[in-house]
DNA sequence: CGAAAGGTTGAGTTCCGTCAAGTGTGGTGG
DNA sequence: CCACCACACTTGACGGAACTCAACCTTTCG
């Protein structure tokens, strides 16, 4: 874990995340209360059971939300993307672990003191309440996704939905882009099995849909396929 | 449809809500741009596709939010008890069609009202997002829930979620309850069929785990062997 | 270069969805 | 008050989709 001091002017989502509602002085404020921090592929951020004394933005790479059950199956309930924020302001202690899909970069603060400063910088209460707002809305789109019978069209959607995180504009969808999950953490998210998701992956690209670029790259082939499987 | 003037000092839900978070004089405001409505089971409160001009603090009953696949099958994406909010501060239009479980009773507000309201009193922005992450994590348990492989585990989880909804502290599970949500919203919720929650549900009672009083009562027999099928 | 992790493919089995018939149950009107 | 109807729920038989187990292939990284 490596640790430095805040520097907003070059930030990559400062006008994107929480903090960006705030007057230049206020992010000052804030700035001196937060620290840098690098975590590499598969580091846990934070993990469940933890006092929840931490929160963070995530500035670049991705990290995933997760349980796992007694069997050690992983069940993935969320992903959070460059600009979204993480841990509990009120909760106790964290409910899931946190850990990195990719070599990330987050701004972390002591949650006390993020706290106080959502108390004295109403406009910061507000920017989160519309975080939060989107987040219960990516939250549901999942639970429709999962809420497909088929396999196959949790697969589709799931595919859009990350092609939909790669273009920077949340409405369409990069034609070309790399899987930031494994076969097991796209399973995991999908309530599904590793072999199942190969399987329909494999059968999507015999269809002409997509087409893989070694085990990761992915380019989507016919979108409006894609799209008929998911409605 | 039924409006009348509202009333916070008798109000049920006076210090769960959102608005139990302002100073009187300034609850005082707020109530004077909110009404009351009553909705009858089955009646759509705020429909997917409207302009999202209306939001809502529940007092009493219960919603569903949900949407409609193409074949017409019910996707629940979310349960709304007593204190809960509803409706899009942000977004420029409902997602989701939200309909009464059972006849309930509504405070509506103007959503350009209730988001002036937000902006003058920091209180209020501080409890939404405090609800809206409690929102969060109740999704978020869902998500859980709906990535069992198995369904008895997903109706065993379902009846001790419902449990504790009956129940007033969120913490233990009420012994004796009416289900308030039909097989088929069972269904919806959990992402399988109708005959599958019913047959899962005999099960239960063959196994001497649940009894069932009526259609619509529940009693849980045996909680630990129901947390068993849930972990 | 070799090991380990991630991914694919196949065969067999189980579980759930589908279709269909039948049994309550609550509400309305004769 | 009871008959009837609509709706919700249950139960059964059957087929197919997904899981399990196992072997094999590919990519990555030390």
């Amino acid at each position: 874990m490596a640790n430095t001091a805040l520097q907003c002017e070059s930030c990559p989502v400062r006008d994107r995340a929480a903090c960006s509602a705030l007057q230049p002085d206020e992010r000052g404020q804030l700035a001196e209360i937060g620290r840098h921090r690098t975590v590499r592929r598969g580091e846990t951020v934070f993990a469940a059971g933890d006092d929840s004394a931490w929160c963070a933005t995530l500035i670049s790479g991705a990290l995933k939300i997760a349980s796992y059950d007694n069997e050690g199956t992983e069940r993935i309930v969320s992903l959070v993307h460059p600009a979204g924020f993480v841990g509990e302001l009120f909760a106790p202690m964290a409910q899931h672990d946190i850990v990195a899909l990719a070599d990330s970069r987050l701004c972390i603060f002591s949650r006390n003191q993020y706290s106080a400063a959502v108390e004295r910088f109403p406009a910061l209460a507000r920017a989160l309440l519309r975080r939060s707002g989107e987040e219960l809305f990516e939250s549901r789109a999942l639970i429709d996704l999962m809420g497909r019978r088929s396999s196959i069209g949790r697969v589709a959607g799931l595919i859009l939905a990350l092609g939909r995180a790669a273009s920077h504009s949340p409405c369409d969808v990069a034609q070309s882009f790399d899987l930031p999950l494994t076969r097991g953490e796209m399973a995991g998210l999908l309530g599904i099995t590793i072999e199942t998701v190969s399987r329909r992956l494999t059968e999507l690209v015999q269809r002409g849909i997509i087409k893989k670029n070694g085990a990761r790259g992915l380019e989507i082939l016919d979108a409006p396929s894609l799209e008929g499987l998911v409605r």
